[in-house]
DNA sequence: TTTATTTACTTTAGGTGCTAAAATAAATAA
DNA sequence: TTATTTATTTTAGCACCTAAAGTAAATAAA
């Protein structure tokens, strides 16, 4: 049953104005109206409110005068200041914290090195609120407060409960997280899969504006997935939805980190690839068998490119592996686009012919479709942009309301 | 880019009233308004909009009047004849039409048999406005108008483009049907995904209203799946989504009707199991060797659940390969619910273990997840039912729209 | 230098559609 | 017959939008 009940537009009009600003930066009143299909009338309402309220700010006229006749356009921007936002991204023996502000700009980032597989969960509520908390005071000055948290998890989590469910990154599971951080900091948590943040990030790139349903692939230590349904993340019941690391290439097939047999990851992620040249090639010393270290894979890669068969032989069965597992998303997600990243996306070149080899193999050309499948250059700090992206849009319909109350008092 | 634009609440309420009558059947005013969160007064107003437009009408006064004190209610309820739409089912070698009123209700259903796999393009477009014109001579005398038409196709529909992409039933591909009907009955032409249509019934049934992420398996001649994500149907890029049957449990496995290997539908529908067991032991005839009867199938149905050993064989094998593929399901798509329905559930009993094993070999208790996995009794005639239903709810923004530009003239 | 033109923004007038509260309707209980 | 209860309708008022009119601020032309 639906529940249509009062009407929401100047709400959504106010969160369509401040999304525009976010993603256009200054913006005209009238241009507001043109993008959003609102009157002019209607932009100069709603920005006289977000003035009022120390959310956006008239920038001073260029003085540069721009070419043309008329009266020059005034942009409103959004202001800074007004809120922001931290993400941190938890991977495997390291952390990352971003902050933030209102316009979605990155104002410091951190990283710190620490054993993160031997931490209690409550070791690890405590880590993140005493980094939480440094970054606050260090980097805090002239904002009007914190806004929203994001925590960014390689793994299966549940944004509805705010637990983490379980991560390769933690010898626990089911770590309520998003409940002590809210309250300990007063604001909104969101907890999100770290594919989540990338496929976000990757999904506003002007090159993938026109494919509302993208699947985001991420190889590396693991292999994740994030499947955006109208631009949105599908998350599933419980939000273990999209673990394309975990579908099956082979029934009885290699070994899975997880402890089953025959996953996509036991073929294609760095240990798997790592476990299948260990026998056959001397590699650099670091990390350790189950965590092989960058050098080690570029190393590993660069044999196979260099046209050592050993070494092509088992890129080439990663790639028939990946291939097949696409074939599958392809039949039941058939999505517009098929992006490819992650720090593993330096083997794509050794995998790809064997990827669309498999894929041919596996599904006629109506099944196959026309899926785009390409790779992406891969940012370790993709992550947290898309973590903060998230945060602040989950913030807005929060800064608005309370924005509103203290305007009212 | 949202384009929130102008108000469209009185048009959402209006829809809402419309969709409780349906599935509620007659509703007071009052209720009306607690069921969709409107006020009363506002109730009074839609109906009295819907009233003057003939599609609802008010119930005369109960003879045995309700108990309690107070002015009784007034119940309204849709005006059945206010339109009608048709579904047919196109499977191989037959078509099923079914009339069903604005109220929901199936009118008449007849069957035809009838060679499809011979029928080209043209012949199918020809044959599907006769069926159609004759149902409309016979049995439109009373209603007011035909409002829409669902056309419920086994196999992979663009509903978009109105074009039958390929289908069993059917020798060529590519078909564009909605256009020419429309312009030929003048109304609007819904293409469907036959899985499509039996999920939005069985996602209406009160044990499934709290699965809002709904997996229908269709179990038969060959292997079908709808994917209800919000209780709305995924149907991907171009309609290909949710090709389940054609999902991979093998690479270079058995060869399947879409000639390639390994697809799930190559171990477990009819035709599989059929061919499997052609060589084990004797069947009654009937059918040809790629298109197994009913009879024939309930017999192999029977020797696996008499304890044919080779029988139990084949259908553990169909039951592993179909429990792989629902662990790939549950990994990827994580729903409330995975039902198995289908005239393959004949055989539910004889793989139910074979799939719960194949299940928990595949995935860890974390991916498993905590969706329910469940067979439902196959009935033919879902499909139709589900089919007058979307066309139904697509029809009712014309149906509104036009009406209030008659009551204007 | 003045005037016309162009474009941006704001104000005004009017419409839609909602709700809460008051009024009315139609029953039962006392 | 009167009081009470519940349903529906009417009324008054609010929130929000748009079109159109009015105002502001620039350039181009006379």
């Amino acid at each position: 049953m639906a529940l249509p009940s009062t009407d929401t537009s100047r709400y959504d009009n106010t969160l369509a104005v401040i999304c525009t600003l976010r993603d256009q930066g200054p913006v005209a009143r009238v241009d507001l109206g043109a993008l959003n299909g609102i009157s002019s009338a209607t932009v100069t309402s709603i920005s006289a409110e977000l003035l009022q309220q120390g959310l956006i700010t008239e920038r001073p006229p260029e003085t540069p005068r721009p070419s043309g006749r008329g009266r020059p356009k005034t942009l409103v921007e959004l202001n800074p200041q007004a809120a922001c936002v931290v993400c941190i991204k938890l991977s495997i023996n390291e952390i990352q914290l971003v902050v933030g502000d209102f316009s979605g700009q990155v104002r410091h980032s951190e990283h710190h090195a620490l054993p993160t597989l031997t931490l209690s969960a409550d070791e690890l509520e405590a880590l993140l609120e005493e980094k939480i908390s440094a970054v606050c005071t260090q980097r805090l000055k002239g904002f009007q407060r914190l806004a929203g948290i994001c925590v960014a998890v390689q793994g299966v989590v549940s944004s509805q409960n705010g637990t983490i469910i379980w991560s390769p990154a933690l010898s626990f599971r089911n770590a309520p997280i998003s409940a002590q951080l809210a309250e300990r900091f007063h604001c909104s948590v969101l907890l999100e899969n770290d594919a989540n943040c990338i496929a976000r990030v990757l999904a506003a790139k002007p090159d993938y504006t026109d494919c509302p349903n993208l699947v985001v692939i991420m190889l590396g230590y693991g292999i994740g997935m994030s499947v955006l349904i109208n631009g949105v993340p599908y998350l599933g019941a419980n939000g273990s939805a999209a673990e394309f690391g975990h579908s099956k290439y082979q029934p009885d097939g290699a070994l899975c980190a997880c402890g089953r047999r025959g996953c996509i990851e036991a073929y294609a992620s760095d240990y798997a690839l790592y476990r299948a040249a260990a026998d056959h090639i001397a590699l650099p010393s670091g990390g350790d068998s189950a965590h092989p270290s960058e050098q080690q894979m570029l190393a590993l890669t660069q044999q196979a490119l260099n046209g050592d068969p050993a070494m092509q032989r088992i890129y080439a069965e990663a790639g028939r592996a990946l291939g097949y597992g696409i074939a599958n998303i392809l039949a039941l997600f058939n999505p517009d686009l098929v992006l490819i990243t992650g720090s593993g996306v330096r083997g794509f070149d050794a995998m790809q012919a064997a990827i669309h080899h498999a894929i041919d193999d596996a599904l006629v050309a109506e099944l196959r479709g026309t899926t785009r499948i390409e790779s992406c250059a891969w940012d370790r700090d993709m992550t947290c942009m898309g973590g903060i992206a998230m945060a602040l849009h989950a913030t807005d319909a929060q800064t608005l309301s309370e924005s509103q109350a203290s305007s009212v008092s």
